[in-house]
RNA sequence: GGGGGCGUAGCUCAGUUGGUUAGAGCGCUUGCUUGACAUGCAAGAGGUCGCAGAUUCGAGUUCUGCCGUUCCCACCA
């Protein structure tokens, strides 16, 4: 056999044994109706992304709860893929174009297309490596991808459909447009800022009159377009200008001034200029007064014909001139200081321009009514809960939605219009000629689809959807999305409407909600800031094991945490202890085999209660695994990892190991190793590579732990008393140990014990332990503390009154000292006891166990109360 | 304007359905080359759980109000 290193290091090992799942096909899900599915669709990353730590949290909880299922025995589909991600590829390759001097446009739809498909074969693996290195254990074989031909075939029947039963129409509406994207965006998909602007105010002139009326505009270029000015029919400043007509300056368009309500009067001049193309509640207003629609700004930022002289000019530069030219006019009355909201492309975060323009949406409320349903009936359940109500507040003040992108890179809508009738044919396969004049002259519509049209229907595309594969009849619908709050609108909420109308059933029953990883300071992970760290160089540093751990621990589900390497550091730490926690048992294992189980082991008390604090740790981390609470299921782990077993039990082992005694050190082994083994598995979903390594180097373990059987909770070994009992031996050994220190007696100095205990079995059953672990010479069992001597320490435990004589060591004072803290506190406690027992209410309303407790705790501080105070005296 | 989150040890954070003496990691103090590990061991110090009320036998935990902080949505041109 081969030893185990000194030190955890986990490049020497991670790779081998990722390569040896897949090897061995451990990820692959089969259908097997033996077996109950468990299916988790990965959120599909971004073809154009990589790995970051978002990733690497949202990634690793999925791969716990994953393998955890696996080991639990389910049949496990954890769906990967990639997102073609429209617009953002797009954006980059556009970039690119550019660098080599030319356009997209230039090189015309198809060539540009070759193109992306060659980007995407270059890079768009990229993020499949990173997610090995971190280990996820998905089914690579089903790898999809949002354009390949199952998805795009699913897009296509989704659209179908929809148009079929009219939710998808197409129709001028105020859209979001990106000028430097040069596509519409849907509310989602911009993202607001307080920024800071100005306010200009403007004279319009009243036609015939001598009169004028003051307008305030943050976007002074609009005014080209307006076609009238809104006043609130109440506003006595203004009523008698009601259905009068201003020549509108620089144009000279004659415009209404109209009464309605949305005006507010209280804010700005309380007269509003009215652009209809270009603002969303300017296009309310001119459909209510039948204005007219005049957009003056093109698709490129700039201003169009409409803008006559001013054409062709930025729209930041029409801005300037427009204010210069007001100005000279005299029309200009002044400019105010003014922060707003405003609107700001996901993508590339340019200013975003309402603009009123022909683009296809869906039919939202027919959609939303039973997305919020499913949640309200449980059917779907968020962990935590409170996200439900985000998601209800989506999706009850939800509009239409904006699917069509002016873009080559996507899902072509599937429409053709008829050149010669003027027919609008969208169906399942692409047409040949006209269904209604038999032309075959047809065109395509030329745009394409919203990436999250083809994202929302993920959870069934991937599993062969629209048609019923044994795939999408075995593993649909999922069990659990895992994902983070700002994915809810973009995607959770989309899957939910998308998955109950097309499949009639909810996409997932549980969608848990992580926050987001945030710097040292608290603040976003950006590109801008460049404080972003790279999950693979700390993988390389540190090993997946360590980040994954870290990522996890201390979490609360739903928060947002903060990466510090300080956490990452800590992970290690513990993953060497678990390591050379095992090199000690090995060491000392030599041929020993590990048990299949305990039976037929002699098990001592330190035996029993490893083992019942190995059965209360398996259930508390089934438990929580179960609710999804992966920070507490990791926080017990560690704790009872170094805790439990190697700070107590391995210490517990040695007099058994070193003792002689060939029969105990089988036994002591044989325990050792079974809970090692035990604990190896509980660890395997949270640090899947190195507990693999560790159970290789285990004799008698056959296959990989990653099928393991997942520890079950045994009521048999839960030792409830025994255990109980033995922690009464811990506590004298902290005892000891506390009273060496508190007298300052060097730690290899041994102490002679006088015990005064009616625990006298227990503790001479354990008293190499004892002797070891306290740094003791001798116990002896007294009846009174005086047999000790005349100058001792003393301390009271749960199972002993313990004495030590000192001899020249003892410094009274100190030790006067100590005794009067413990005095004052056990006083405390009496009071406390004293206080809550003579309360009537507790005695008779609280649990009658809780009042036994009481009652035995005070009887046990009242003892050793007496027995301090003697102690005192005798000093 | 609407809706969340957070406020607990010096720092970063946990804290299950209300119930022993409120926990962890890091940092800090003291001691230790204890036959796995100094990426370690032992013993400690450190908290009016933001403030004020309420409910309850009992509140870090439930309710109300307030203060601070932060995010999301909506938005007045």
């Amino acid at each position: 056999m081969k030893e185990m290193k000194t030190t955890y290091d986990p490049k020497s090992f991670e790779d081998a044994i990722y390569a040896r799942w897949l090897k061995k096909g451990a990820f692959r899900a089969k259908i097997d109706p033996q077996k109950v599915p468990f299916t988790v669709m990965m959120p599909p990353p971004n073809i154009t992304g990589q790995l970051h730590m978002g990733h690497a949290m949202d990634e690793t909880m999925q791969d716990i709860i994953v393998r955890f299922k696996r080991m639990q025995g389910y049949s496990v589909l954890w769906q990967p893929g990639t997102d073609h991600a429209s617009l953002a590829t797009e954006h980059k390759i556009v970039e690119k174009l550019r660098e080599e001097g030319t356009t997209k446009e230039e090189l015309g739809r198809e060539e540009f297309l070759r193109r992306a498909y060659a980007w995407k074969e270059q890079y768009g693996g990229r993020i499949v490596e990173q997610l090995k290195k971190l280990g996820c254990s998905c089914d690579w074989d089903r790898l999809a991808f949002t354009m390949d031909e199952r998805c795009s075939r699913a897009v296509r029947e989704a659209f179908f459909r929809l148009y079929d039963k009219g939710l998808i129409y197409r129709g001028s509406r105020i859209i979001n447009w990106c000028p430097d994207c040069k596509t519409a965006l849907s509310d989602e998909e911009v993202a607001y800022s307080e920024d800071a602007g100005s306010f200009w105010y403007f004279n319009y002139p009243v036609e015939g009159s001598e009169e004028v009326i003051t307008i305030a505009t943050t976007r002074p270029e609009t005014m080209l377009g307006d076609t009238a000015v809104a006043v609130h029919p109440d506003d006595a400043r203004y009523k008698h200008l009601i259905g009068k007509t201003l020549i509108l300056p620089i144009v000279g368009r004659k415009i209404p001034v109209v009464a309605d309500e949305y005006v507010d009067p209280e804010f700005g001049t309380g007269a509003v200029k009215i652009t209809p193309a270009h603002d969303p509640n300017d296009f309310e207003v001119g459909l209510r007064h039948s204005l007219p629609m005049i957009r003056v700004l093109g698709d490129d930022g700039k201003v169009n014909a409409e803008g006559g002289k001013y054409a062709g000019f930025d729209r930041y530069e029409a801005r300037k001139r427009i204010v210069a030219e007001m100005e000279e006019l005299g029309l200009l009355v002044k400019i105010e200081a003014h922060t707003h909201n405003v609107g700001h492309c996901h993508r590339c975060n340019s200013t975003i321009e309402p603009i009123v323009s022909k683009q296809w949406f869906v039919k939202m409320a027919p959609l939303a009514k039973p997305a919020i349903d499913a949640v309200m009936k449980n059917k779907t359940k968020f962990t935590p809960d409170r996200f439900a109500k985000i998601y209800y507040n989506w999706l009850e003040n939800i509009r239409d939605w904006c699917i069509s992108r002016q873009l080559w890179w996507g899902h072509r809508i599937p429409v053709w219009y008829c050149e010669d009738c003027g027919a609008e044919i969208c169906s399942r396969e692409d047409p040949a000629v006209c269904p209604k004049c038999g032309s075959a002259h047809l065109k395509q519509d030329e745009d394409c689809l919203d990436t999250w049209f083809s994202s929302a229907l993920w959870p069934f595309s991937t599993l062969g959807w629209p048609e019923e594969t044994p795939e999408y009849k075995y593993f649909y619908p999922t069990d659990v999305l895992v994902t983070g709050y700002d994915i809810i609108p973009f995607w959770v909420m989309r899957m939910m409407f998308s998955g109950l109308r097309y499949t009639g059933k909810v996409p997932f029953r549980d969608v848990l909600i992580h926050g987001l990883v945030r710097d040292e300071k608290g603040r976003k992970m950006s590109k801008t800031l460049g404080n972003g760290v790279d999950p693979l160089e700390v993988i390389e540093k540190y090993g997946a094991d360590s980040l994954r751990l870290s990522l996890v621990t201390g979490v609360a589900p739903g928060n947002d945490t903060r990466y510090t390497e300080t956490k990452v550091e800590s992970s290690r730490n513990f993953i060497n202890k678990i390591w050379n926690a095992a090199r000690f048992v090995l060491m000392n294992a030599k041929d020993v085999q590990v048990p299949a189980d305990l039976t037929g082991i002699k098990l001592t008390p330190a035996d029993r209660w490893i083992i019942s604090r190995l059965m209360a740790t398996v259930r508390e981390v089934t438990i929580s695994l179960q609710k999804y609470d992966l920070g507490i299921a990791a926080d017990k782990l560690t704790a009872f990892v170094w805790d439990d077993f190697c700070d107590w039990y391995i210490e517990l082992s040695k007099p058994a190991l070193y003792g002689g005694d060939p029969e105990r050190k089988r036994a002591a082994l044989g325990v050792l190793m079974y809970v090692l083994k035990e604990t190896l598995k509980l660890l395997h979903p949270f640090a899947p590579f190195v507990t693999e390594e560790i159970y290789g180097y285990l004799p008698g373990t056959e296959g990989e732990i990653i099928n393991a059987r997942y520890p079950r909770y045994n009521s048999k070994f839960a030792y409830r008393e025994e255990a109980k009992a033995f922690e009464g031996v811990i506590g004298l050994i902290k005892a000891v140990r506390a009273m060496k220190v508190s007298v300052n007696c060097p730690p290899a100095k041994k102490v002679h014990l006088y015990l005064v205990t009616d625990a006298r079995r227990l503790i001479s059953v354990n008293k190499n332990s004892i002797l070891r672990l306290a740094g003791a010479s001798e116990i002896d069992f007294v009846e009174r503390g005086a047999a000790a001597g005349e100058k001792t320490v003393s301390q009271v435990t749960e199972i002993a009154h313990i004495f030590i004589p000192l001899g020249e060591l003892v410094n009274i004072e100190e030790e006067r000292a100590r005794l009067t803290k413990e005095l004052d506190r056990v006083i405390g406690e009496i009071a406390r006891a004293d206080g809550k027992l003579s309360n009537k209410n507790f005695t008779t309303k609280a649990p009658k166990k809780l009042v036994d407790d009481e009652y035995a705790k005070r009887d046990k501080y009242l003892e050793m109360k007496k027995k301090i105070e003697q102690q005192l005296e005798s000093l």
